[in-house]
DNA sequence: CTGTTAGCGCTTTCAT
DNA sequence: ATGAAAGCGCTAACAG
C-alpha cells in the first residue's frame, strides 16, 4: 500500500493499470502506440492517467527499450553570442518532434569536453553535438567508439569522425583580410580571444593574406585568453596601437570586439571609415544598426545548427550511424566601418 | 536486430565482475564507495574498467537507486544577455560538485513551460530551478506535487512554492525612473520586449513615478513581443518619438535596447546626454565601455545564479525540501547616458 | 486488440 | 571486505 507519503511515492504504470483493470502493457501502449488500444478503453486510461497525475519514468524507460530521445549538446561556453545562433538553428529543428536537448557547457576546456562525452556516453543518448571542439586527446577514440550519432560541427577539413557540418573559416579570414587590403588599409591588426580550432584557423587565413601583401607582422595580432567580450575589444585595440601606433584597420574575430574597437576608436577621435577600418565577424544582431554600420563575415551559424540538429536527427531516427557531411559558405557583408573599395 | 550491433554491445558491470572474478556489487562499489573494497581489489578493477572502456548506465543506476544528480534549469530564452549571465553563475555553483545541469528552453510559452516541467518531473529530477516563469496555470499544482527541489528566481513578492530567489524589479525601475526625472528629463519613454512577469514589474514601477510626477502618458509606453534585440531598439526610439516627438529621455528594460537607442539616437543628431537622456537595465558587459558609457540599472544575474544553484545543491544533498528565499538587491550606475542630476 | 513472460543494468538490503 | 537475492518501472517479444 504505497500511498502518497509524505510527498508521496511515484506513481506507476502498474498503479495505474490496476485502477483500470487492465495490464501494464495496455497503459504503456496507451501512451506509445495509443492506436493500438480500443478508443474507449484508450480515453479511459487516458483520463486515469490524467486524475492520477501519472509521468513515466524515463530511466526506466530507456533502461526497458535501451533508446533516449534526448541528445546531447556540447558548447565551448554559454557567453558567445555565436554559440547562441548556433543553439537557436538546433532548437528550431527540434522542435516538434519528439527529441529534447542537453545542453553541456565545456567552457573551452579540453579535459570538461572529455568527461562531457563520456557522461553523455553512459546516458546512452540518441546522439552527441559538438561544437567548437577542443580536439582533447582521446576523444577521437570517445567518439568513434560511440554507439550513438555523433555530429560534428567544425572546420572544413578537420574530419574527425561522424557526421560533420563544416564552414571555411580560413577561407572567411582571407576575404575578410582581402577586403581590408582592397579598401587601401594597409596595417591590419588581427584582434582575437581564446582560440579554438575555428579561431586558430581564421588567424591562418589573415596571415596568409598579409604575407602574400608583405604586409605580416607578429606585433599585429593580439589575443586574450577568455571569451571575447566588449570591454575585451577596448582594451585589445588599446594594446595593439601601443606595439604598433600606425594601425589603420582591424579584423576582428568577433563583432563584439568589433563594437567595443568602434567605441574605443570614437574616444580616441580616430573616423571611421576614413582613418580607420573596422571588419567583424559574424553579423550578430546589432552589427547591421551600429553607427556606423559595421562591416563583418556573415557565417550561417542558425543554420549549421539547423543542418546538424536535422543530420543527427535522421540518423537517430533510422537507427542507422549515417555519415554526411555538409559544407556552409559565408558571405562578407560590407557596410560603413570600412571605406569603398579603391581596388 | 538492434542496430548497433559491429559497433559493440555496451560493457556492462557484469562484464567487468566477470573479467575480474568478482560480483557485480564489487565494481558497482569500486566507482561509488571505493574505501569499502580493499585496495589490491580495487586498482585491479579499475584498471580493467579502463581497459574495457565502461561506462556506467545512468538510467539504470538512476532506475535502481531512485536518485538522479541533474537538475534542469528553465529559462525562457537563450537569446537574452541576461540569462546568460544567470546561467554562469548556476554552473560556477556546480561546477565540483557531482551535479549536472540540464537546460530547458521555455520560448516564453506557458503551455512549453508546462511541458517541460512535466518532462524534467518524467526523469526524476534532483531538482528544478525556474528562471523567468511564464506563470501557465496549473504549473502551481505541477511543482507543489513535484517530489523534487524546486527554486524558483522571481520577482519579489510573486511567491509560488519552494524556494526562491528574488529582486525587487518594481523597486528597480522606480530608481531608475526617478533618477531620470532627478536628471530634469521629462517626458520619459519606456521600452520593452515580450512582457514576461518581471518585465511586468518594471512597467509598472515605472509607471507608479510618472504618475506620482504628473507626467504619466500611455503613449510613451513601447513594447515588442519579442526578445530584445539591438535592432528591436532602434525600431522602438523610432516608434515611440512618433507617438511623442518631445521625447527627451527613455528607460530601457534591458541594455540591448539601449545600446540601439543610442546609436539611433546618434543618427537622428539627438545629443547624449544633454538633449536626450538613456537609462538601461542589467548593466551588461557592453553598457560600461560605450560611448558614452550607459547609465543602467545593475541586476545581481550571476550572483542569483548561483545563489539559486546553491539552495537547490543544498536541497538536493539533505534530501530534504528545504524551503529557503533570499532577496537580492539592485544598485544604480550613473554612467554618462544621463546628465548629472540636478536635484 | 490485450496479455504473459522476461529482462534492461544497476543498487539495495541483508548475509557472511 | 565481499556476495546473493530481489527488485527499480518500464518495454520487447511473442502469444492468444
Amino acid at each position: 500500500m504505497r500511498a502518497r507519503r509524505g510527498r508521496g511515492e511515484r506513481t506507476t504504470l502498474i498503479d495505474v493499470a490496476t485502477r483500470a483493470g487492465v495490464s501494464a502493457i495496455t497503459v504503456s501502449r496507451v501512451l506509445r502506440e495509443p492506436e493500438k488500444v480500443s478508443p474507449n478503453l484508450r480515453n479511459r486510461i487516458l483520463d486515469l492517467i490524467e486524475d492520477m497525475g501519472y509521468v513515466p519514468d524515463q530511466a526506466a524507460r530507456a533502461l526497458a527499450s535501451r533508446h533516449n530521445s534526448t541528445f546531447g549538446v556540447l558548447v565551448p561556453t554559454l557567453t558567445n553570442r555565436a554559440f547562441l545562433s548556433f543553439m537557436q538553428g538546433v532548437e528550431e529543428r527540434v522542435r516538434d518532434t519528439t527529441f529534447r536537448i542537453q545542453y553541456a557547457n565545456t567552457h573551452n576546456c579540453a579535459d570538461e569536453e572529455k568527461r562531457q562525452v563520456r557522461l553523455l556516453l553512459s546516458q546512452n543518448t540518441a546522439g552527441i553535438l559538438l561544437a567548437g571542439l577542443e580536439g582533447a586527446d582521446g576523444i577521437h577514440d570517445l567518439v568513434r567508439h560511440a554507439n550513438c550519432m555523433v555530429v560534428q560541427v567544425v572546420d572544413v577539413g578537420i574530419k574527425i569522425a561522424g557526421s560533420v557540418v563544416a564552414v571555411d573559416h580560413g577561407a572567411a579570414a582571407e576575404a575578410a583580410t582581402r577586403h581590408l587590403l582592397d579598401c587601401g588599409y594597409r596595417t591590419i591588426a588581427l584582434l582575437g580571444g581564446m582560440a579554438d580550432a575555428r579561431g586558430r584557423r581564421r588567424t591562418e587565413g589573415y596571415s596568409r593574406v598579409m604575407q602574400q601583401a608583405g604586409l605580416y607582422d607578429p606585433d599585429l595580432i593580439h589575443h586574450e585568453n577568455a571569451a571575447t567580450t566588449t570591454q575585451m575589444g577596448c582594451r585589445l585595440l588599446r594594446r595593439a596601437l601601443k606595439a604598433r601606433p600606425d594601425i589603420d584597420a582591424v579584423f576582428c574575430q568577433n563583432d563584439d570586439l568589433a563594437l567595443g574597437v568602434l567605441f574605443e576608436a570614437q574616444r580616441m577621435g580616430l573616423s571611421v571609415p576614413d582613418q580607420f577600418g573596422i571588419c567583424g565577424y559574424n553579423d550578430l544582431d546589432f552589427a547591421a544598426v551600429m553607427q556606423p554600420p559595421l562591416t563583418t563575415v556573415r557565417t550561417p551559424l542558425f543554420e549549421m545548427g539547423y543542418r546538424a540538429a536535422d543530420l543527427m536527427i535522421r540518423g537517430a531516427d533510422g537507427d542507422r550511424l549515417v555519415h554526411h557531411s555538409v559544407n556552409l559558405g559565408f558571405e562578407l557583408i560590407e557596410r560603413r566601418t570600412t571605406r569603398r573599395r579603391t581596388l
